[in-house]
DNA sequence: ATGGTCGGTGTCCGA
């Protein structure tokens, strides 16, 4: 393996948007794509579609209706698993160890409602406990020289320019200084690098998700940025780019969200 | 300006 291409997108239903995901596959080559909000259990993911078009190795966490993470892949898998959090089994984290001994992490982290206040807010509560078990976690199993990637919906936008306002947004779930905060904790977990960050400055504005509630998304341009592709700093040098696939928003039919992809050389 | 639009367990709920 010379160069690692690997994206991350939340598909929002992956039955209906197959054939979207085979062109943006046939069109980007990556070699491994991870997918949040496929809205469909392992029973009834479409393999067939993904194995005939040359990505065989697949892991699906499931879950009916709602939620639901997969991870597609060109390169076989050495190990994988699906992760439970905050006692339920709702279809938020699979993981994929490939050869070379690169895990990646596949999550989709609780949108949190609307209501950014844990004691009123179930749902906000839940996204706050989550960020913070999973936090908890890499920090156990935290080693100085492990190469993992973490990517997914994350529904935080951190920066005060990965929203369209940051003070429009301060009370906003998704940008609330609460939700910020734990993302830091969570960042900090495993002293993990934001490769988009790496490369864009934070200065530059910069989106992964515009509503479907606009009638000019690109025009208003009122984008947040949610998706995000975290590593490892024994995976830092390796970072060759990192780029955001805004032009797949414009698609026919599509996500609210576009893909963030990212190439890294020699990861083995 | 507190609406707006999506998708699926579809005529409500979650995003």
């Amino acid at each position: 393996m010379t160069e690692l291409k690997l994206a991350t997108w939340n598909i929002n239903s992956v039955r209906l948007r197959i054939e979207t995901v085979l062109t943006y596959l046939r069109e980007h080559q990556p070699d491994v794509l991870c997918l949040q909000e496929i809205k469909a259990t392992d029973d009834v993911f479409p393999y067939d579609a993904f194995r005939e078009a040359g990505w065989p190795h697949i892991a699906v966490a499931g879950f009916k209706g709602y939620n639901g993470v997969a991870t597609i892949s060109r390169l076989p898998f050495t190990d994988s698993g699906v992760k439970h959090w905050c006692g339920r089994e709702d279809g938020r984290h699979v993981w994929v160890e490939l050869p070379g001994k690169v895990e990646v992490h596949n999550f989709y982290v609780p949108a949190g409602g609307d209501e950014p206040d844990p004691a009123v807010n179930p749902k906000f509560e839940h996204k706050l406990a989550f960020l913070s078990d999973v936090s908890a976690w890499f920090s156990e199993i935290k080693r100085p020289r492990a190469k993992r990637i973490m990517v997914g919906d994350l529904n935080v936008a951190p920066l005060e320019n990965d929203v369209w306002s940051h003070k429009q947004l301060l009370k906003v779930v998704s940008h609330t200084p609460i939700e910020v905060d734990a993302m830091g904790v969570l960042q900090r977990s495993h002293d993990w690098v934001d490769a988009l960050r790496y490369f864009v400055p934070e200065a530059e504005k910069v989106y992964s998700w515009w509503s479907y509630r606009s009638k000019d998304w690109e025009g208003a341009d009122k984008g947040r940025r949610l998706d995000h592709v975290w590593v490892t700093p024994a995976l830092k040098s390796a970072l060759k780019s990192a780029e955001i696939h805004k032009h797949v928003r414009g698609w026919e039919k599509p996500s609210d969200h576009c893909p963030v992809c990212i190439t890294l050389e020699h990861p083995a």
